[in-house]
DNA sequence: CATCACTGCTGCGAAATCCGCAGGGTTCCG
DNA sequence: CGGAACCCTGCGGATTTCGCAGCAGTGATG
């Protein structure tokens, strides 16, 4: 027990704080302690704590801190398909003049579920919810072609979700 | 209070059966539960039955169930940044012979956080979270090209994140 | 119609967890 | 040397979780 993170907890500490990019720099502790969350949201905080060599106050504060500073999220994920929404599709787009201003009114859009900004043959990149063929057919020729901007636009409609993890950080 | 889902519970719960896709069909009570846990994946039993109008033990029993099922799965979800993950990328495929197998090995990779099978000029497209260049440009030149069955790949590096939710069901 | 199995909800007490707070140690300044 | 900023620990009290017994509705069976 107590076998984890001992040494040194001064220079952990420190880089807690910002650096120069304005992302939060994460220590081990925290970073255990995610990975303690990445196997079970609802794990209590004692049990955290026991694995990573710290106390249970400790690792409430921790968590608070990293959910308040945005690291991470404690959240239900679900299989789409079991949700009710039976039609997803990767969309490939190409924009003439703003991407950003392009970006910002797919992220509006309730059924974008991921939008990216990316280099090579596409500028964006965009997942797509739908209930059925109907609704994934209205939002990708009718909200996102009439994007002002958008010049055009290739999908690949999901046939069978193979993986989805969220084990960043576990490895 | 108590003002949600009263009506018909026998219905209800008939289709929290099986149906006849093998997927376990949810009702409005279920559905409520989710988006409960999706705005926070630790609120208590408790809060989320005064919501959606259920005892406290029916909800634990109710999300036991969700978990057990596969149908739901509480985690900390991060912000691959600042986690330590400063290069992702989108990776389209194509394949020559069964899809399938190529989909099982990309699985199989740690840094492939994301595999899903396609219609559309892409047989697969499959996230890569990585560390660096070096780690990137090794996975897919070294790792998914030389996969048996994989004719052809394009990659997307991600150069800015827009969106990511995981709301499913909250519309 | 009686009965049995099954499922899901409720209520309740005991155990475990969460939460706020006071106190102590360390580091970093002026 | 103070003082401020952090982060940790320990500790009660409030809250939550947990397991279980009991009950009601449904469907199948004879």
């Amino acid at each position: 027990m107590h076998s984890e993170v001992v040494a040194s907890r001064s220079a952990d500490q420190r880089d807690s704080r910002e650096s120069r990019n304005g992302t939060p720099q994460l220590d081990a502790v925290s970073l255990a302690i995610i990975e303690q969350l990445q196997e079970d949201g609802r794990r209590p905080y004692a049990a955290i704590g026991k694995a990573v060599g710290l106390s249970e106050a400790a690792v409430r504060q921790r968590v608070q801190k990293l959910l308040d500073q945005g690291v991470m999220q404690i959240v239900a994920v679900t299989d789409p398909l079991t949700v009710g929404f039976r039609r997803q599709a990767m969309v490939g787009i190409n924009v003439e003049g703003d991407v950003e201003s392009v970006a910002d009114a797919l992220t509006a859009m309730s059924e974008c579920e991921y939008v990216v900004m990316t280099a090579g043959s596409f500028d964006l990149m965009v997942e797509i919810v739908c209930e059925d063929d109907d609704h994934l057919l209205d939002v990708i020729n009718k909200r996102i072609r009439a994007l002002p901007g958008v010049r055009s636009t290739e999908s690949f409609v999901y046939l069978k979700l193979k993986k989805q993890t969220y084990m960043w950080g576990t490895r």
